[in-house]
DNA sequence: AAAAGGATGTGATTCAGGTCACGCGGCGAA
DNA sequence: TTCGCCGCGTGACCTGAATCACATCCTTTT
């Protein structure tokens, strides 16, 4: 029992240790963070928790992956941001002692430990590397954040929906010999309607739009991108 | 001479001193701050950076006030954030080490002091304090920033105006006896165009919405909103 | 006080994108 | 194998918003 216990909360550190925010803790410190770190199993779409919630503390991604996200009156989801693991999440209610600022949930079936509001905080005190390292991670957020901001405001669908297909290429793509990406489709046109901020009617129809344009080809799940360079062109301008 | 640069500093000290970010340092930490702190002044609409240049590092607004905004392809300005005397601008890019994320131009005539990236990061190591304030400034910033994405994306132009002006009421307005707000507008249509996402014609038309729908009252430059409660109701739903 | 330049109201028009309503095919559960 | 739920494709339609084009109006400048 005692062994298990230990196995456990090794795995906990291990998994700890690859995150941005607790990399540069020693072992002990690690050590009594994972001692604290509750479990929670997560359904693919079971609700973490919700906006304007009051917030505990924060959450890290063991494994799998989640989504945060905002609701309208009318149901429809805008999401902010996926995470995967190994990262962290809903650190914002952490650091201004506000609620939740958006909804989370598992946007594939995820393990995630919970952290006392209180621990990271007193961690952040007592090794400022990590309140460092929450700067920075805060920093990308926002600089995301903002791009969204402007896309939404600034682009239409197609373009929004370019940006997102070369993002994914360029993250999870191979290359072709002649400089295009390849890569396989993981999300429904209801998905993509969500990241992109529309309905699954008006993805399924701007992606015919990309084919037609040559900006695109789409083969059942398999996406090529045969020029990249022109689709971020057309993402950006007209 | 020395006299007047002593003078100079101490006035740059003391706004250092309001400072979210600055607040906790201490007299002498203050003045090597100062002393490394670039003055700069700014016209109206006079532009300090812009999306994408290299960022050198921050700045602190001194006075008066400025926007962060990204530009369409159609020229169009979709702000992100309006920061007013004192308080810093530009941090996420000391702190994730990117390029500006936005574009910042004054909205007001302000004096701004440049710190330099090198200089802030250095302090950070050493105070971790600013650390922490910081943390707590970009979480901020962030949760304003997914806000605005759930109004841009899930809320029309007039719910997004009604949220707007509620705010706008809550912090410059004055109770009137019966708990409604009442305040002076000092923003034209187009600027409100800007914040709220959209354009002039749009916004004009919105506010004889809200005006008919008895949510507001205008008379001239200004705004008299009978029933705060109703009009946020109006914002977050239909 | 005249001129110039914003700021504002308003109609007409166009259009992207959201809504509805189906049909169809695939895939997993029973 | 069959049933039923999703995910996808599509046409018809509706509507919020952007665009264009003017006509005031109000300040600010000269």
């Amino acid at each position: 029992m005692n062994d298990r216990i230990l196995g456990m909360n090794s795995d906990k550190m291990t998994i700890l240790k690859q995150t941005e925010l607790f990399q540069n803790l020693d072992e002990e410190v690690l050590r009594i963070l994972a001692d604290h770190a509750v479990e929670k199993r997560l359904d693919r779409n079971e609700i973490l928790f919700i906006a304007g919630e009051e917030a505990a503390g924060l959450f890290v991604i063991a494994e799998g992956a989640v989504r945060a996200f905002r609701t309208g009156a009318d149901g429809r989801e805008q999401i902010i941001h996926v995470e995967r693991a190994v990262t962290t999440i809903a650190e914002v209610p952490v650091f201004d002692n506000g609620n939740y600022p958006s909804t989370v949930a598992a946007e594939e079936p995820a393990i995630v430990y919970f952290l006392a509001k209180k621990e990271v905080r007193n961690l952040c005190l007592k090794y400022p590397q990590i309140a460092l390292a929450a700067t920075e991670l805060l920093a990308k957020r926002l600089r995301k954040c903002a791009e969204l901001v402007e896309t939404l405001s600034l682009r239409e669908v197609g373009q929004r929906l370019a940006r997102l297909l070369f993002e994914q290429g360029k993250a999870e793509g191979k290359q072709s010999a002649d400089g295009g990406f390849r890569f396989k489709q993981k999300l429904t046109h209801n998905q993509l309607a969500a990241r992109v901020g529309t309905v699954r009617e008006v993805v399924t129809r701007a992606l015919f739009r990309l084919q037609n344009q040559g900006l695109i080809i789409i083969e059942g799940k398999v996406v090529t991108v045969p020029n990249p360079a022109l689709l971020t062109s057309y993402a950006d301008s007209g």
